[in-house]
Order: structure tokens, then C-alpha cells, then sequence
DNA sequence: GTTAGCATGTAAGGAGTTACATGATTTT
DNA sequence: AAAATCATGTAACTCCTTACATGCTAAC
């Protein structure tokens, strides 16, 4: 079911969770979000926003100055502020608390780090480490290279591959101290979490969140 | 012209530069190249090598034990070594001796690093200029969004911008070193520098590598 | 009154992935 | 002789980008 590509859309409703945007100001965020590199462009976005809009994740509220005549030519101009829905708020409160391996893919931990804070410190700690176990057994797949091939190849893949190396070695350190920074927390159980609801069937959630 | 994604075509003309191999050991060799992160695909990697056939750039060497009839059915089995053509040695030549600023993008820097050591000292220090100071113009943007939304934003935001920046200064650092020896290493010219060339109109060249 | 920046959108296509389908060779 | 791994390939699809096209609003 609406198996979409995730990360854009986790993106715009942790965003839109936080505060009602339009298109143009959700770009700039998403940018500035997990963008960190090159910039989200529109041809992605606005087709994006449409889809939630057809799957009720989202209203657009075009609560504007529209002179007199609206303008058959072509169709609306003028801002347009997009809303989350109970629908939406609910598939953010699913997609954020899943706690399985997609959540801690290269493509989608940024951004579900990013809204940590909706989540429970149970959800936290399972992705940060998923996330660690994840990069230690890359981590262990390019050292056995490295010592296998050593003498064999050019001083300067040796040297990107040493580099790419460390880069990851202090992303495991990263988030070596964020879990222990996650457990030594104090137990402040609530804050934004919206893990927290029941399913509508009556049974208290925290099963199945492994997507 | 010939306007590929570049990025594979070069790894795959690069590696095929060293020594002949077949597609499933030139998965390999890429992945561990640039992959890093996951593997290459066969879907990229085989569509790729056709292309590079037929724009003449490398041969295909069926080398091998067909028993009896060479089964007619569905087409042929058994290993194809591929071997650079003289076009592909060209291509990778001119490739690897560009010098602007497509050779530091994200995408292509690895590659284009990896092969450094079939480079002029004066192409990889152009290149690595260009990736820092591609890497400083984004250190800076982010680090006035970060100084412009102080205190605004969530923690977990705030950290995940925080590790970003680091990470990316700590590349900066690393190119500055590289910087640093190439400037300070001693004259030695040739090696296995490609781009000594001279293109076929007699003009020495060395001009026209900003791709 | 025109430039610059805000704002929304679409069409074409690039660069790759997954899933499938097949067969050859080596190891157990 | 079965299982594992080597080896080659295709079709469908995904996610995103580029380039284009349009118009509104504020500042100079």
C-alpha cells in the first residue's frame, strides 16, 4: 500500500507536522533538512505534494487576494498553504515510529534523525543502532578488501578507500555517543512523542512499528 | 556529445585500463572503488558495457570453451572479457585530464580521484582546489542557516546539522593536506600519466581539459 | 516601470535499482 | 548429483533533475 518513496514525503509531513507551508518554503527546509548538498528542486516536490494531496495526507488552502476574475488561463496563481490532516498526522506517526531496517538506510536516516523528537527513546535507540551495526559491517567488509588487495593498488585508492574509511569509523563513534547519550537520559517520557496514541482497533500500538 | 552519466563510464574505462576483465569482476572492482555504500547493479553495469560497444570504446573477447554447438537458443553463455579499444584508451585520457568543475561534483569526484595516478600533478591540484572550494561555498551556506535559525530549531535538527558540518570540514582538512604534498612532492613527470599525448592535429595538448 | 525574487507547475529524460530469467563452473 | 557461486542479461519501475513556462509582488 502506497508504496512511495518515503523519504520526501517523511520529509514534508515532519515539516508540515511542525507548522502549516507553502510550497516554496518547504523547499528551502527540505533543503536545508537532509538537502546538506544539493538543493531539492521543484520538479520533485510539487508533484510529491500533489500525490498527498490525492491521498488525503494533505489540504491546500489558497486563502488569498484573487483580485476579481480568478483567471481560467492556465489556473490558479497565488500562494497556496498546504495543511496536514488527521490522515497525514497519523501516517507521520506511523512512518516515524517504524523502527526496521529501512529506517536506517543511508537514504532514510537523515531524515528520520532529523524527527527524533517525535519519537519515543525506544524507536531512538533501535534506530541509532541499527544504524551503527549497519555501518560497522560495511565498515568490516572494507577493511578485509583493504587487507587482501594491500601492496596491489595505486597510492590514491588506497588513499580515497583509507579516507572513506575514517569518515565512517567517526560516524560509528557519532553515534556511539548518541545511544549512550540516549540511555543515560533521564526518563522524561513525553514530550512531542506521537508514538504514544492507540490503534484504532483498541489494542495499545508499539507492535508492528517494524514498518 | 555522447552526453553519458559519466561516473560508470569512467570507472569502467579506468579499471579496463589497467587489465582486461569481465563484467562480474568489474562489478566488483567498481563497487569497492566507489561503491562503498552498496553494490553496483547488473542492470547499470551490462546496459553501460553495450553502450560503450557500440560507441566503439571497448571489444568484447568470447575467449572460451564453447563445446558443440554454440546453442542457438536465447544467444550465448560463458564469459566475455572486455578489453579497451584505442578509442577507449582516448576517451579516458581525456576524460581523467578534465579539469572543471563537473570533476568535482559529488558524484564524480571519487572516480575522478581514484585515477589520479593517471594525471598530471597540475590536473589533480586544479581538481582538488575545486572540490574544496566547492565544499567551503556549501560549509559557509550552512553555517549562516544554522546562525539564522538559532534557538529555533529541535535538537535532534541541530545535531544532525552539527555532524554535517563537521563531517564536511573534516573533508576540507583532508584536501588540504593533498593539496599540500602535491605542491611539496618532488618533480617526477611521467609515471603512468596519460594525458602526455599529443591530440591527432599536432597541437600539443593540455588546452580544451575543461571538459 | 522594470528588475529581482517569490511562487507554482509540467514534460522529458537520466541514472540507477529490483526482480526476473538463464546458463556455466566449481565445490561438497 | 546437489548446492553454491560465477556469469550474463532484460523489463519495468523509481526517484529525481533539468529545462521550460507562467505569473505575482515588492523594491528601486
Amino acid at each position: 500500500m502506497a508504496k512511495r518513496g518515503d523519504a520526501l514525503e517523511l520529509a514534508v509531513l515532519g515539516l508540515l507536522h511542525e507548522a502549516p507551508m507553502h510550497g516554496y518554503e518547504l523547499r528551502k527546509r527540505v533543503t536545508a533538512l537532509l538537502g546538506w548538498g544539493r538543493v531539492l528542486s521543484y520538479g520533485s516536490l510539487y508533484p510529491c505534494l500533489k500525490q498527498m494531496l490525492r491521498d488525503g495526507l494533505i489540504t491546500e488552502d489558497t486563502a488569498h487576494l484573487q483580485p476579481a476574475a480568478p483567471a481560467a488561463r492556465g489556473g490558479r496563481r497565488g500562494k497556496i498553504v498546504y495543511k496536514l490532516t488527521v490522515g497525514g498526522k497519523e501516517r507521520f506517526a506511523r512512518l516515524v515510529s517504524a523502527a526496521g531496517p529501512s529506517a536506517w538506510e543511508d537514504d532514510s536516516f537523515g531524515v528520520r534523525f532529523a524527527f527524533f523528537g517525535a519519537t519515543s527513546r525506544e524507536t531512538r535507540l533501535r534506530v541509532l543502532e541499527g544504524r551503527r551495526s549497519r555501518l560497522e559491517e560495511r565498515l568490516e567488509g572494507v577493511r578485509s578488501s583493504l587487507a587482501r588487495s594491500r601492496e596491489r593498488v595505486d597510492t590514491y585508492t588506497l588513499e580515497l578507500q583509507r579516507h572513506g574509511l575514517e569518515s565512517a569509523e567517526r560516524e560509528v563513534r557519532w553515534l556511539t555517543e548518541l545511544i549512550d547519550t540516549e540511555r543515560v537520559a533521564p526518563p522524561q517520557t513525553g514530550g512531542t512523542d506521537v508514538t504514544a496514541t492507540t490503534s484504532s482497533d483498541g489494542t495499545p500500538s508499539a507492535a508492528n512499528n517494524w514498518e
